[in-house]
This record gives C-alpha cells, structure tokens and sequence, in this order.
RNA sequence: GGGUGAUUAGCUCAGUUGGCUAGAGCACUUCUCUUACAAAGAAGGGGUCACUGGUUCGAGUCCAGUAUCACCCACCA
C-alpha cells in the first residue's frame, strides 16, 4: 500500500475520476440493463454566461437523486442542455457587441446578429459544460441538447402549428407590455412590480357647454390624458350620476369625451373619477372595448409622443409629463398634486419603465373552449399526477392557474425561433399561412412572393416543452423515458417555467410532464442578500472547487436547510464539509493501511466476534434503514445528516478506537463499504476515489444501494452492551475532567452493578482493555457486587452500572458536593413530573402502550439513580 | 389589497406521522500534537422553541389570533 497524504487534496483526483466516468459511459443509461427507469429532464440554463451557485445548487440535487436510483439498479438519464434565452441573452450580446466592437444589431443586421449570437451562444455552452463537469453531475453528455437545435426546434414548433389547428392561437391588437428599451413586448410572468414613491394629480375636465362646471379626476400619468376618450364613475356614486351620459372637454386637446359608468371604478379612490386611456393601460383597455371607446396611441414604441399627441408630439413621456402639467397649471385646471405609494411596472431583464400599449401580437388563449390549458393544468396538480415538493407549492400554482391570463408568445426582437407564419405579398397580412416549412406558394392567390413573420416567439415557449422535446430525437426514449420521474428547479421558476411545461406537455403529449416537481430555495449570502453582479456577492461555483473541492462545495448546498427553503453559503460553512471529507479520508486512510484490509461486500453473523462488532452492524443497520426512508421521502438533506452522525460519532468515535485494540478486519470493511456507498450520491468524487484506493474492480458509481440488513441483525442481541461501555468511558473521562486529573496519573475504578445487566457482561477482559485504553487513564479495573469499602470514591451512574472511581486522594470534595446536589435536584424534579404523569389515569388509558411502558421504565432507571447519588452525597459529608 | 414562508443556543440553521430531560455546525471555556485525522481528539457551559389562547393524556410540532421580518402575486387610476 502506497503512502496516503494525512490531508485529502480533491484537486488531484477530480477531474481524472470524472473522466473516467465519463469514459466508462456510466451516464448513459443505454448500458444499464435494467426494466426499471429513471429520468430526469436536467433545468437548461441560459447559454449566455456561467454557472452560477444556485445552478450548482440544483444541479447537486438532482445528481444526488440520479445517482441514487443508478446504485438502485435503474437506467438512469440525466439529461443536460441549454436554454437560447432569448430576450436576456440579445440583451447579453448586444452590450458585448458595443463593448467590443462598438457596433449595434441594426448595424450589422437581423441575419448576421443571429448567426454571431449563435455562436456565443455555443462558445458559453461548452464553457458552462465544463463547469456542470466540475460540479459532478452525471448527465449523459451524447444526449445534450439546445432549444435551437433544429429537432428540438421543430417540435417545440409543431405544437404551436397544432395549437394553431385547434383554435388556440390568435393574432390581435391588445394592450401588452411594451419595453421600450428591449423593443419588445412582454408576456405578463416578465414584468416586475416596483413600489415607487409617486405623485397624484387632480384635474379639472371642464364639461361641455358649461364654462364654470368641472369633473375632476385622479392620475398618475397625467400625460397619458392626451389619449384620454372617457372619464369613468362607479355607476353606485350618487355625486356623480347626474353627469354619467353627459361629456366633458378633454383640456389641451379640445375634444369632447363621454362620462361613462362601469362597475370596475373605485367611488373611494381618489375623486371617484377616472380618466379613460384605453390605448395606455390596461384597465383603461378592457373599459374601452366594453364601452366601445376609441383607442388613440398618443405614446410609441420608444416611449415618444406620437403625432396623436399634437404640440406635445416627439417629446419623451417624460418631458411630455411635465410640459402637460405646466400647461394645465397655467389653465387653472390642476386641482392639486398628492403625494402616493404606487407600484411601477419595469421590465424584467432591463429594469426599464415598462409602457403598456395596442399593439398586434399573438397570443396562446389559455382557455379556449376546445382545449383549456389551464384548467387541464390545474386538474393533473389538483390530483396529485404531480406530486408538488414541498407540497405548499401546489396551491400557489392551482391560484396562479386560477387567475391566469391570455399568454402574449410574440417577441419583437431577433434572437430566437421565428413564427412559422407566412404571408402573401399579394393577399396582405390578413391572410396568413402556418405551416413549419415555407410554402412554396400561397392557397389564396397561387402567388409565391411568400415571407415569414417578423416575430419571434417567447423564451418560455419552447423551453416550456423541454420535458418532451428534448427526448424526441433519438429513437424509443420518449417512449422509455416520459414522463420523467424528477424535476428540480428554483421556486423562482414556479410561474415562469413548472406552469409553462405542466401546461405545453399536457397539451403536446397528453400526459404529464413529470410525476415528481421538486422546488430548491434560493442560495443567499451570509448576511441573506441575493446574490447579484450589483451587489458583487457572488461566490463562483468553480472557485470554491478550487479551494475547497467540488464535495464539499456539495455538501453545503444541500444540508442544514430544509427544502424549498433558502439557504445561506459562505466560506467558513464550506470549510465544515470540507472539513468533514477529510474526516472519511482519513477514516479511510486507518481502514486501507490495516493488514489485510479489503472492502467487503457481504458477511455473514459467524463473522461477528466482539460486542463492539455486533454493535456497529445493529447502527449500520439503523442508518441503512433511515437513510433509504428519508431518500423515499425526499428527505435529502436529513439522510445526509444521519450520514454524517453513523460515520463520525459512531464509526470513526468508537468502533475504529475499539477495532485497533480488538481487531476484526471484515467487519471493518464491511462498514467501510457501506459508508462508501450511502455517502456517494452526496460526495461522489472522494469516495469514488477511496473506492479505487481499495482496488474494487468496478467502480463505486454503478455499484449496488445497501440493501437492509435484518437478515443479518435480527441475528444479534446484546448491543446495548456497547452502548453501557460508551457510558463509562465518557463517565471516566468526565470526573478526570472535573477534577483535573492529568491522563498520566493513573486511577483505579470499581464497576458495580446489583441488577441483571452484570451478569450480561459477556466478555469481561474485552470490556477491561477497552475501557482502560480508551483515553480513561484507568489502570485496575474490578468488578465488586457489594458497596462496602467504596467511600472514598467518587460515585457515578452509567448505563446499567455503577461506578466508583478512586482518584486516590485527588478528589475535590465540596465540588461533588455541590455537583450531586445539583445533579439531585434536578432528577427529583424530572422524576416529579414523569411519576405524576404516570399516575395521571387519562394518559394511562389514552397513551399507546409502548409510550407508557417506556417511561415506566426511565422512571424506574431514574429513581435508582436518584437513591444512589443520594447515598453518595451522604459518604461524602 | 391578496398570498406564502420565517421567528428554536451568541451566530447560521435542522427537527420526518404530536411521545423519554429539544439537536447540529460555528463561536465560547478547559485539557491533549495519543502510532487515521490539530481541517483532529476529550470534557463542558449555553435554549420559557416570538407572543396569547385553544385542541390533546401529551404541543417546538396541530388549530385560531397577535407581533416582527422576508419573499411572491396584483389592471389602487
């Protein structure tokens, strides 16, 4: 056996296991036979820049479940790839564009920027595969994909030309979201609402034929009052109804509008007035088409006054806002300005002010009477065909479902798929063709001039369709594979994308997308703030491999918090984990350098010889047990803990300073190969790596999941002794403690016991040895059934046993005074509470049985202790 | 305006179907470089589980309400 470095040192050995991982073709589940299945559709992240911790934090969920279910025997696919991101991603390049070569898209034009997208798009992707590398996920890399890849591509688009068959698309003049700096507009999900301190003006509409009556309304965009064509009151508003039906003069634009009623308008909000904008706001919008108002875009798609708005024509809304203002001023018809709290919409990716405008876009109606998407979506989550993670995400999206809106898809920007919507030259844009392919020429009119839409179609349209797209192009894994059994993704995404996939896929395949949706927290910094470029918090995933490797980067994303819940990640957090593989290292490091060390695989009882033995194989057990319960569950992050606890507290604590005085080799390796196994799902690289330091023929990662072990077990009996041993020692150790005993002044201890548990010391030089080895610095130990002689010692209860520890002269009598009778009290005052308790005749008749003869039992061990340490007390004063 | 989550040790957080005296890591105190590991070992100290009620034999856990914080949703002009 070659020398092993006392540190473990993950640079090393990373990327050479992954390689070869990678090189076996463990990831690909073609070669894994097996009837069972696992699939995972891998979250595409945008192709654009760089992992970041929170794709590393999803990322190591979802490999911890994959390479769990592939040591359980499944073909398990892991499958990886990346999203085009179109708005975010044109945002990305465009800036890049300047930046290096000062250049704007219009410049070198709609075909030439797309191709250069294209190609950063590719250069990000290879880079950021890299990275999903070092992470450790096992995803099968032959079957990566991008949702501009054409097969991907065109079946994301044949589900729109299908929607299209089914009624479900339309093309209209709305009011959208429109950015005025993105040039593009907005589905509802990319519109962010900020709480802005803000003003309210009041304003006096004259009304018509009257030079001294007014109605006054109440504004935010005052400047939206150019293309005002009503004012509204609640028709409940008695100051009001006398004028409903009657007009009023539009100021500064001189035209007569309407006063209308309609139920949607607040009578206590502001004068109980409104002003009605039905081409700028949404409200305003749905009034007018209601009431059959005219739409006047006063604003345009750069955010300018449009020639509808007269002298204040080509000023931004900005400069308009003020102009208007000074003007009705100078009229006398501004009433007053209010301060008010008021949200601002902007846009997701820019921040810009978002304008809402009539604009002709397509849109996905949600719920067309063919085919409701969203109530077909709503229903499969109602039932459970998608069992939601943690479970209180589920009525958050069955409400989102509730109120969802018509769904804008076009975008007017040029990167990403555009519409397969093809018009004639000759027949104009009101007659239209969809169909993947270009016609060759139009049905109307035979003509073949043919051009497509100019739009392209919403990011979430096709990364929507991920779960099934992705396993369309290769032969049989649709059929094998979908719906998958995991996705995992941000709770950041639940409207964006979970919603989105639930829906297309439902439509698309008919069948759910997944069976299981797991939402991870967000990953905050140590003081709980985003992590964001602004703030410049960010930690890089890659770094901290560097430093700490890619395990315990890891591990501490998945522990110490709950799921769904957020997490905070900082260096001293890592360096724990970090701190903890050095631990297994090491532990491994005294397992393989044991003469005729070697993992094993399977034992049988006849190779239990010690107690200590029968005891680790009871706790291995338990852990083995747990663990596969809370795997089940999903309970990740706690299987990780008791994980930890089996192989630190248990394993390294005790049974290997056990083993060294009581040898059993084949004991020792077989825990040591369940430990591997159980944590590599978690840490796959070192114990991949110990693994191959044991010369196993097979490598860890397609080795088998620990089956439970009762067989074995069942067999056993008397573990409890060790837990009795563990008591003493830590009891010995303790009062040497207490009484500042240095470990080389040796002392003599007295074990005493009048119950049965003596008698069941089965192997009293085992039991001696140990205890006088173990750190307690006890040179004779004896065994005495009888307390006569024992004064000057110092009494203890330990397990089933009593001790007397002769510190032979040493002893710090009023200290022990003053510790029993604390110690005293406090067990009379805990003995109190559980013997009323057992006395109370309710919770005697209404407890289960195995509660009450539990506690029985505590009482009973507690009232002996109580009697000896008083007897303790009395031979000490 | 609606919703969700959080509130547990000095700090960061676990706590599964309600059940023995509520746990971990970090920090703190004391001791130890003992032949796997000082990135470690040994022994400790530290908590009215935010508050008020309720259900229950039994509540950190379930229910109702209150307070504070965080986040999400929303067409309050």
């Amino acid at each position: 056996m070659k020398e092993l470095p006392k540190i473990y040192e993950p640079q090393k050995v990373e990327n050479e296991i992954y390689m070869r991982w990678e090189e076996g073709g463990f990831f690909n589940p073609d070669n894994i036979a097996s009837d069972e299945k696992y699939c995972n559709i891998l979250p595409p992240p945008n192709a654009n820049g760089e992992l970041h911790i929170g794709h590393a934090s999803g990322y190591t969920v979802m490999d911890i479940f994959g390479r769990w279910a592939r040591m359980k025997g499944k073909k398990t696919l892991l499958l990886p790839g990346k999203d085009h991101a179109g708005i975010q991603t044109q945002v990305v390049f465009e800036k890049k564009l300047k930046a290096e070569l000062g250049l704007s898209r219009q410049e070198i034009g709609r075909e030439e920027f797309y191709k250069k997208t294209y190609d950063f798009c590719m250069d990000r992707s290879g880079y950021m595969r890299s990275q999903e590398k070092k992470i450790g996920i096992s995803a099968d890399w032959s079957r990566e994909k991008f949702t501009l890849d054409p097969d991907v591509l065109s079946s994301a688009l044949q589900t729109f030309v299908k929607m299209h068959e089914d009624g479900l698309i339309y093309k209209g003049k709305r009011i959208i979201n429109w950015c005025p700096r993105c040039a593009t507009a907005l589905s509802d999900v990319e519109v962010l609402h900020k709480d802005t301190p803000g003003k309210l003006y009041f304003i006096k509409y004259p009304l018509e034929n009257s030079q001294t009556e007014f109605i006054t309304v109440a504004t935010t965009r005052p400047e939206t009052m150019l293309g005002d064509t009503a004012v509204a009151v609640s028709p409940d508003d008695e100051r009001f109804a006398k004028l409903v039906g009657k007009n009023a003069v539009l100021p500064l634009q001189n035209r007569s509008i309407p006063i209308i009623a309609d139920q949607r308008i607040d009578l206590t909000f502001g004068t109980g007035a409104v002003k009605i904008t039905p081409a700028h706001d949404p409200l305003d919008w749905q009034i007018g088409k209601d009431h059959k108002l005219e739409e006047i875009q006063i604003i345009d798609e750069k955010a300018l006054i449009t020639e509808f708005g007269g002298k204040y024509a080509g000023m931004t809304t900005h400069e308009a806002r003020k102009a208007v203002v000074k003007d009705l001023e100078k009229l006398n018809l501004l009433e007053k300005i209010e301060d008010l709290a008021h949200s601002v919409s902007i846009c997701e990716r820019c921040k810009t002010i978002i304008e809402p405008l009539t604009s002709e876009q397509w849109f996905i109606n949600v719920d067309a009477k063919k085919y409701s998407l969203r109530r077909l979506a709503k229903k499969v989550i109602e039932e459970n065909l998608i069992e939601i993670f943690p479970n209180n995400f589920k009525k958050i999206l069955i409400d989102w479902f509730d109120n969802m809106r018509d769904w804008c898809i076009s975008r007017q920007i040029w990167w990403g798929p555009r519409f397969p919507v093809w018009y004639c030259d000759n027949c104009g844009e009101q007659k239209y063709l969809v169909s993947l392919e270009k016609p060759s020429n139009c049905p109307h009119c035979n003509g073949t001039n043919l051009t497509q839409d100019e739009n392209t179609f919403d990011t979430w349209f096709t990364s929507g369709q991920w779960a099934h797209t992705t396993l369309k192009s290769r032969e049989n894994d649709f059929e094998n594979y979908y719906p998958s059994d995991m996705m995992v993704m941000g709770r950041d995404l639940l409207f964006f994308w979970s919603a989105r996939m639930i829906m297309l896929s439902l439509y698309a395949t008919g069948k759910v997308p997944f069976r299981n949706l797991f939402f991870t927290g967000l990953v905050l910094d140590k003081e709980g703030h985003k992590f964001s470029k602004s703030r410049g918090n960010g930690i890089d995933p890659l770094t901290v491999i560097e430093k700490f490797g890619a395990d315990a980067l890891r591990m501490s994303l998945i522990m110490d918090s709950a799921p769904g819940q957020n997490s905070r990640l900082y260096e001293e957090k890592i360096e724990t984990f970090r701190n903890f593989a050095n631990k297994l290292w090491n532990i491994s490091r005294y397992c393989l350098t044991q003469e005729g060390f070697k993992l094993v695989e399977e034992i049988s009882s006849k190779d239990i010889e010690n107690p200590a033995d029968n005891w680790i194989i009871y706790k291995l057990q338990m852990t083995v047990d747990e663990i596969s319960r809370l795997f089940e569950n999903k309970q990740i992050a706690l299987a990780a803990d008791v994980l930890k606890t089996f192989t630190w507290n248990d394993f390294a604590d005790w049974y290997l300073e056990i083993n060294k005085i009581e040898k059993n080799q084949k004991i020792l390796g077989y825990v040591l190969d369940k430990v591997l196994r159980l944590w590599h799902p978690f840490i796959p690289f070192i114990t991949e790596h110990i693994w191959t330091l044991a010369e196993q023929e097979k490598m860890l990662i397609i080795s088998t999941w620990p089956r439970p072990l009762h067989d074995i077990a069942t067999l056993l009996d008397g573990w409890q002794y060790v837990e009795n041993l563990k008591a003493i020692i830590t009891t010995i150790r303790n009062v040497r403690t207490e009484n500042k005993i240095e470990l080389d002044k040796k002392i003599s201890i007295v074990i005493n016991s009048n119950n049965e548990a003596f008698s069941k010391m089965i192997k009293l030089e085992f039991q001696e040895e140990i205890i006088k080895r173990l750190k307690t610095g006890a040179d004779s130990i004896s065994y005495n059934q009888s307390e006569s002689g024992l004064g000057n010692s110092i009494k203890r209860t330990a397990g089933a046993y009593t001790l007397f520890i002769n510190l032979a002269g040493a002893i710090n009598t009023e200290k022990e005074i003053a510790k029993a009778e604390k110690e005293i009290a406090s067990l009379e005052k805990f003995i109190a509470g559980l013997a009323s308790r057992l006395e109370n005749k309710e919770f005697v008749s209404k407890a289960p049985v195995q509660i009450i003869s539990q506690q029985q039992e505590t009482l009973a061990k507690k009232q002996t202790e109580l009697s000896e340490l008083k007897k303790h007390l009395k031979s000490l004063s």
